[in-house]
This record gives structure tokens, sequence and C-alpha cells, in this order.
DNA sequence: GCCAACGTTGGC
DNA sequence: GCCAACGTTGGC
């Protein structure tokens, strides 16, 4: 079991896009990163959890929680030629990119702002705070986990 | 819209 | 395999 915190532009899709979906599901789609790439295809695991974040936007945050429901498989946009993301160099036959299935568990009240984590003595460490990180997807430890659903309910 | 950070590309 | 140039991300 582990913990991840997903971002997303919610100018392309937002939470509440993701909650206006057949069974509140989704492929997460579309990441087109080595690291992220190795993480979908080989770390993040059915029953894991994750965190919903809004990147560009005001204010960027943690909107809500996701729970996997599928494990790693080939990203098919990748081979789709109308398709924003596609990759030539990835094929049916020797597929480069990878995604996940998820499911919307809830969305908070009120968005955990990125000020709010970066001020928070046991969130300040995240790799979200840090200046630079463009890694659309990152894990989160128990404490932060924890921290931040504790910080969801006020 | 600016710009720092950093991943990727491609020439050598 | 180095590294400069380039493109993208994302907070501000």
């Amino acid at each position: 079991m582990h913990y991840w915190l997903f971002k997303s532009e919610p100018t392309c899709f937002s939470i509440d896009d993701l909650s206006r979906r057949p069974q509140q599901v989704t492929c997460w789609d579309g990441v087109r990163n080595y690291q992220v790439r190795n993480m979908l295809r080989d770390e993040i695991k059915v029953g894991d959890w994750v965190f919903f974040y809004h990147s560009s936007c005001n204010p960027p945050g943690i909107a809500g929680i996701m729970e996997v429901i599928k494990n790693g498989y080939p990203d098919h946009t990748a081979w789709d030629l109308h398709s924003d993301h596609y990759d030539p160099k990835s094929t049916p036959e020797n597929p480069r990119w990878y995604m996940v299935d998820v499911k919307l568990v809830s969305k908070f009240s009120q968005v955990i702002t990125l000020d709010q984590i970066k001020n928070h003595p046991k969130l300040k460490k995240m790799l979200i705070t840090r200046k630079g990180n463009r890694l659309s997807i990152t894990p989160v430890t128990v404490e932060e986990w924890t921290t931040l659903l504790a910080l969801s309910r006020i």
C-alpha cells in the first residue's frame, strides 16, 4: 500500500471532470516522462491512495482523493495519431508509455492550498513544495497522508 | 506573461 | 558520453 500525488491542470482535467465520468473512473493518460512512467508501470498498484492536485491554477492545491483500481498498462493515446500525446516511438508491440486507472473517492470541501502545505511543519518537505519539481506524480509518506487527511476535515 | 528549473535532444 | 540548446512546467 502506497500513497501518491497526481498533478493535473484543472483546465485540462479537474476533479469535477472526474466526478462526472461514468463510475467516477478515468485512465490517467498522457504521462510522457520516464521517471513517472516507471512509477506508473512498476510501483503504483491497485489499492494505493492518491491525492488529486490541481496545478497551474489559482490557488494550486490538493482537491481530493482517488484510489488506484487498475495496475499499469500501455497508454494507447501514444499511438493515436490524433491525440495530443501521440508518440510515434511507442507502438502496441513495444509500448513506451503507461497509465493506471483511478476512481474518485472524495472531493474535499475546500482545496488544501500549496500555500498551506508550504507553511505546515509536517508538510513543508513534500516534493510538491520544491521549486522546479516537474514530476507529475510524486510519492507521499504515510505521515504526510494522515496530516493532509486531518487538514481536509477542518 | 515572466522566468527558474530541469528533462530531452542531437551534434560532436 | 558530454554538453549546449531547446522545450516544457508551473508558481508567481
